[in-house]
DNA sequence: TTTTTATCGATAAAAAAATATCGATAACAA
DNA sequence: TTGTTATCGATATTTTTTTATCGATAAAAA
């Protein structure tokens, strides 16, 4: 209730939900308590910085014992605010946007796309997993009267300003962003970009270093 | 020839990958030159921040003109190795999978899918873009007649980890995995994960925050 | 030519994040 | 009981990343 609003880092914040489904995992094996040196094991991290994530949540762990699960993913569920459902408007019907509408993984997020549009009539109309695609006029009129406030843009990258623009005019207040655009936004509105280039640019650059290292003939030692 | 292997920061590495694209996008317009300070304005990032990444390329600009636009979108491409085409193997064809399979936009950087695999008879044999599916089993064995060193796991979860096993049996070096899994990999082989529920996770964090400071009332100010 | 201005490059300072340390405590075994 | 051990929580240190500062330089204007 009076909590107090502290700064949480954003590499934490990636890494939390990480956690959460590690320990929906291990909940479902019968555990009922776990240990930082232990997740931190079965995930590649350091005990002490899962401690420091963990602890954002407001939990508290018992020396030699570690952390109810339980107790755990519910504290990660109010933190995130993933017992309540927020839904979303989705644009741009290609690849990604068909994608996101299939994907079934949101829901345990609390993530609901509830209507999808685009503005190619050849498939404004059709339906994605209960999801209809509408025409993208529609958009700002539908926007406020549903309330919604977290828009994901997945269209083409000329289209994601305008987009942008008209999410905000509806009262959107998240941006979720897949096309390649730099998308500006008035104060009071969140932008969230995800660009595959990145990924893809720290990956070949590291395999690149690797290979010039001559590391990739060596046998592997532990 | 005898450049120095230096420690690229990564988020400078995930950054470049935007200034690319933006840099491609105004080359088009005609314009030659650029100054850091204009792509700050665009792409809403510090100028002195932009000029030290791409001091990393090893470009040099010039007082009160910039850089010219296409030198440092070649600097860009050999950083990364862009213009020399990078082969890989995708497993998993379900919604991402083929998502990632019809996407253009990876040709740009030099990343082409040239086979897919699947363990799913009924969509094994069927093609997306040019691509083929073929049964899993012929993975390892392909990998390394091809000397694919990438390979993408677009997997449920619990086969991520034997997939990865697979690839790296055959000769994969850097795995990009899109499964929310934690793979484990031996040293000398890279891994990048992707997780959508990190930036979902961010965003609606944010957002509560807003939501909950009020501000999400007050006009627009600049 | 000389002055002004925009912009770079290098360096320095600040902030953020990751990692390490260490005393305290709860469970377990002797 | 009492000692041992695993693990926590808090604090301190180090590293990484971002942000700021400032002299130097090239182009344009006076």
């Amino acid at each position: 209730m009076n909590k107090q609003i502290v700064h949480v880092p954003e590499p934490t914040l990636r890494r939390l939900p990480l956690y959460y489904h590690y320990l929906k995992t291990v909940l479902a094996t019968g555990r009922e308590a776990i240990s930082c040196t232990h997740i931190g094991n079965d995930l590649n991290l350091d005990p002490p910085q899962i401690r420091k994530d963990l602890a954002y949540t407001g939990i508290r762990g018992m020396p030699k014992v570690g952390y109810q699960i339980e107790t755990l993913l519910n504290s990660l569920e109010d933190f995130f605010g993933w017992n309540r459902i927020d839904e979303a408007f989705l644009v741009g019907v290609g690849n990604i946007g068909k994608a996101l509408l299939k994907y079934e993984g949101f829901k345990r997020y609390g993530f609901k796309i509830v209507a999808a549009f685009d503005k190619d009539p050849a498939i404004v109309g059709k339906s994605f997993c209960d999801v209809k695609v509408l025409p993208i006029e529609k958009l700002p009129n539908l926007c406020s009267r549903m309330k919604i406030k977290i828009g994901v843009i997945a269209t083409s990258e000329n289209a994601a300003q305008e987009v942008a623009d008209q999410m905000i005019e509806g009262g959107i207040r998240g941006i979720w962003n897949f096309a390649p655009a730099a998308i500006k936004v008035p104060e009071g509105v969140i932008i969230q970009n995800e660009n595959l280039a990145a990924g893809l640019a720290v990956l070949s650059k590291k395999l690149q270093l690797l290979m010039q290292s001559g590391k990739f003939r060596q046998e592997v030692v532990k």
